[in-house]
DNA sequence: CTAGGTGCAAACTGTTTGCAACCCT
DNA sequence: AGGGTTGCAAACAGTTTGCACCTAG
């Protein structure tokens, strides 16, 4: 199935929850689908400004990605950077957590099946009904631990 | 080793680094020394504000518990409530991570040794090298659950 | 005595909200 | 035509900073 991009997910999605469209949105996702990492809503709005975009005011990036989130269409991950960054949601893709370089900021995706295991495991055994989770690991990238 | 408890370590730690003593200091220590899970800031300084206590200005909770991530005497948690957790950080205690109930907000710790494992491993596998990590499971708490 | 520690209040920064204009449907 | 969508600017909340006073050593 999901012979569509995620944008096309998306979209059938606020459809199904009748929305309608709206030019900032579709700018939002449209970048969002391009890019594999967490982005920060400042990020993104700066992101939107140059080029041949319209541009998407502050406040209606917040407010997209808030309703995205609410339908999980995008997950907020938390990386100690004193921001929230989001990334989208793909079903079926594999579910992947974060590397932070505390020295440079840099964030980067990683897999690891092990590890997804040993968290369902734990998800069952112990006393809340666990619907996410978050893993992320600090330390020094490859260029910062050079210098 | 370690015969005594986690504010004496601090305290030693901090006149190791050529600190002086101080009364805002010494009450930040003695709360988190009795917390077992993660603090915000604002959560210290309304403790301290009650009761027999002295009473700390935010400035100093700040800058104190800065201080004290820097000497790694405490973590910084995250937790995806838009705010900075606090806890400290004691050697040789069996490493801990936390449930966060996403409906009432409740905060709490967990261990889990195969996951340890499972981290440990992979943080040898990573293109980063890495120096602390942090896993938090979002859910319903019992209560919230049933409610 | 004197450098570090502390409180107060103002400044910052990321996020949220109120409201009027806008534009899909 | 009408209600969701957007932009702007003001309001918020948590955190940080500047500066004067205080205090441990």
């Amino acid at each position: 199935m999901s012979t569509g991009t995620w944008v096309d997910r998306a979209e059938a999605t606020l459809a199904a929850a009748g929305r309608r469209r709206g030019g900032a949105r579709r700018e939002v996702l449209q970048l969002l689908d391009g890019e594999r990492c967490a982005l920060t809503a400042m990020e993104i709005e700066e992101a939107l400004r140059g080029e041949q975009r319209r541009g998407v005011s502050r406040a209606s990036v917040y407010r997209i990605l808030d309703e995205l989130e609410q339908l999980r269409l995008v997950q907020r991950v938390e990386t100690g950077q004193a921001m929230i960054r989001y990334e989208r949601v793909c079903e079926g893709e594999e579910h992947h957590h974060h590397l932070v370089c505390d020295s440079c900021g840099l964030v980067r995706p990683f897999t690891d099946p092990g590890l997804e295991q040993a968290i369902t495991r734990l998800s069952k055994e112990v006393p809340l009904a666990v619907s996410e989770h978050e893993i992320v690991l600090h330390g020094a990238c490859r260029d910062c631990r050079d210098s």
